[in-house]
DNA sequence: ATAATTAACTAACAAACGTTAGTTTTGTGT
DNA sequence: ACACAAAACTAACGTTTGTTAGTTAATTAT
């Protein structure tokens, strides 16, 4: 039961080549020679070139916000909490590396209602995280640093780890999140 | 004696609205907008949109090169050197935000003997961090993690650095670098 | 076999794109 | 006051852009 509908095909293939030039520098003709059509036939199965853009972003945007609220419901330490969620980036980098990189280049091109629920998901998401690395501290768990500075710290290394993922050849998973959170948590020295 | 030209200003004002939206999706009839006057009127100074991008983000990669180079040169153990890198990043980010946002999300749209150049100098840069990474394990002084972990840990979170510096209003470089070490050197834990 | 649906096509649109040519205004030095 | 250079202007160019309309071919359901 391998249903990928035409519209999903588009979506993929366009994510592929927003990935490597941005959104803007790709063409809906770009696209369809891509899937070897013509333009005008992509219009059977989309309404627009940001109608693509939209669901890319929104979609993974929504995945984000789900597993932040997942991990929140658990019992755990803080930093058992901040361990969950380099596992959840690292989830997504692997399974969604194209939608991830619309989100982290492109987001600034949606529009008006899409623009202001992704801005919000994403204010949420660092509200949530920010308070996590808060409660760390205030345990003791985690050094008493400007919060601001651990999280930037975390998350610039999550959010870009797609365009190292690839290049570095697919190493295994598991290895990778235990290296990540091995690096990230404890430093390099 | 402040002499900035008139090319100079326009591609100030460019690399702003790059920073925003991004190369391909700012139109130079943006640009002259910007500057109030009319987009023919940026050919009195420029030879084309792409000079623009070529001045800012090669411009930008030399200073890296050269920073890299005189670190390079310097008696010190790779922890200090690090150390030195981590500060030549902060120090370009505070002055050079835009050209940096330029360099990061838009250098695939240099073209032909400046892209190549571009992609040299990355690379280069990146095997030499990469070398002081590995002479860093040698003498025991870094943790004994694959050294490739270990750079894009440090490169990403630096790299995208002038994101949040801007949103976070200003504070004191001193305090940012010493904080940033300690982030990436030590760990948060 | 026929009807209905799906998905391609050609042709064209108005708008926006980077850029050129030729001209006029603005400012500076003599 | 005059000459010269710098920097703006208007007008237009050929392309490319996202998208619509109308039509045809291919697939599936009855």
């Amino acid at each position: 039961m391998k249903t990928t509908t035409r519209k999903e095909e588009i979506i993929q293939v366009a994510s592929q080549l927003f990935k490597e030039k941005g959104y803007s520098a790709v063409s809906v003709r770009d696209i369809a020679e891509a899937m070897g059509i013509k333009a005008a036939s992509l219009y059977n199965h989309i309404e627009s070139k940001q109608e693509i853009l939209s669901v890319l972003i929104l979609d993974l945007a929504r995945n984000f916000t789900s597993g932040m609220a997942q991990v929140l419901e658990l019992e755990l330490s803080p930093l058992q909490k901040i361990e969950k969620l380099i596992e959840l980036h690292i989830d997504i980098t692997v399974n969604y590396s194209e939608a991830l990189a619309a989100l982290n280049n492109d987001w600034m091109h949606l529009q008006g209602e899409d623009l202001i629920s992704f801005t919000q998901m994403r204010e949420d998401y660092e509200e949530n995280f920010r308070g996590i690395i808060r409660e760390g501290i205030r345990l003791g768990q985690i050094q008493s640093r400007h919060p601001e500075v651990i999280l930037f710290s975390i998350l610039s290394t999550l959010r870009t780890l797609y365009i190292w993922y690839q290049k570095r050849g697919k190493l295994d998973v598991n290895v990778l999140k235990k290296d990540m959170v091995a690096v990230l948590l404890r430093g390099i020295v």
